[in-house]
DNA sequence: GACTCAATATGTTATAAAACATAAATCTAG
DNA sequence: CTAGATTTATGTTTTATAACATATTGAGTC
């Protein structure tokens, strides 16, 4: 079967699905935003941008799966945010008008679209729906921010992973069984997540499995028993 | 002599005095926020607002010093921002359009201006520097949050209340003899500010005084060897 | 000026989680 | 298919920090 059928198939997305920008822009902003975006692939572990560069664009994620993270001081990395579609990546160093402070890695292959920096301005200028969504995105990110910032320094290490299983799936969903993570991560960003170590996540994992909260395989999980885990999530 | 005449010599800030807004705005637009805002005065330990409000108007500090926290979970509450004039209040929750998920209480007297939504909603639609404002400091705080995250999770206990230290030296600065900390909290608020206990704050407070990095008299901080001070917080 | 209550100070004990140490399993490349 | 590297797994030791226990000081009140 030729290819670009099969892309067609997977439903190989375009920024008209990034409906934060296209659902408020008039036909004009649209036509000006579809002739001056270019579209990037990444592949697994490809670094989209890194701590300390200035973007000089607005990226979106149209498909994929995204972790940003900060290097920590005794070498352990802090995941600061799974990106899910359709959201902007790096859009807090874009409009901070300063250099990342995280890094952006791709956990699954991604389709990421860029928007020149001049065209946004001219979209937050003209368009103030735009600029509401802007301010509405980052005012939520910076409520759950500080939400986490707590939870990741009082709660216990079962807390603070069952917690982290729950954002997962409340980011990315399940599969179509309604049981299985739709993400897959390494132990190691599991624990990056959770501010534990590697052992840590890998030790409390079991001890979840073997209380019949989650399954596990390989990098599979499965939630069986969610309140339970909002349970131990809520007990810190 | 007349209360008043104190009063100015006090230099009672007005609404004038927030730049953010009054910088960008026109005069149309000016005379609009001028007419139609509050004034409301707070005194030490009053609640601005609570967890779970929802707030109807966009709060400006023009005087005093407002700490923000959130509850933990084993009763211990976490400091999430120290707010200084001329900046808002209480404004994430505000732009996300949800209630407020931390709380507001005066460390030092407050002038507090309130803009009704629908002043602020008309200022978003109409003026985009106004807006751009909002999104820039929005971008700098979720970058400051998520720096914070990473050492409250991680640095040490030293570490932390440097940092703390350096933090609100940045925030409030010094009195006019260049070493007094321009901000008299109590050891639990410094503690909660830092994540850590009441008592870790103390003991530790003491050894960097016996290290002859800053004095403590009361409440009174005076930090002594700065480049010390920053070396503690950089190594964790 | 004695009396309360809250804040500060400091020593001791308990514990959660990191650090360390292997080992088994899985993946990857030649 | 094998060798090496990476990831996962699990047991043991160490340590940072919370929890607990009293003092001590200071500030406000009657």
């Amino acid at each position: 079967m030729p290819r670009r059928i099969d892309n067609n198939f997977n439903a190989e997305p375009t920024i008209k699905d990034i409906s934060q920008i296209y659902d408020v822009l008039t036909d004009e902003e649209k036509e000006k935003v579809l002739n001056n975006h270019s579209v990037k692939h990444f592949k697994k572990n490809d670094v989209i941008y890194q701590e300390g560069e200035t973007p000089d664009s607005l990226l979106c994620l149209g498909s994929g799966k995204v972790k940003v993270y900060k290097v920590g001081f005794g070498g352990r990395d802090q995941i600061v945010r799974m990106a899910n579609p359709t959201s902007f990546i790096g859009y807090r160093a874009f409009f901070a008008e300063g250099p990342h402070v995280a890094s952006a890695v791709v956990i699954e292959p991604c389709t990421i679209f860029y928007i020149p920096k001049a065209i946004v301005y001219e979209l937050l200028e003209r368009n103030h729906q735009f600029s509401l969504n802007i301010i509405r995105s980052l005012a939520q990110e910076l409520g759950f921010s500080r939400y986490r910032t707590v939870t990741l320094t009082q709660k216990h290490i079962r807390g603070r992973l069952a917690e982290s299983l729950l954002v997962l799936k409340d980011i990315y969903g399940f599969e179509d069984d309604g049981i299985t993570l739709n993400v897959y991560l390494s132990r190691e960003d599991l624990a990056n997540f959770s501010n534990m170590t590697t052992s840590n996540a890998i030790r409390t994992l079991s001890t979840f499995v073997n209380e019949n909260v989650i399954t596990v395989d390989g990098r599979i999980i499965r939630i069986l028993d969610q309140e339970t885990l909002e349970k131990i999530s809520k007990l810190g």
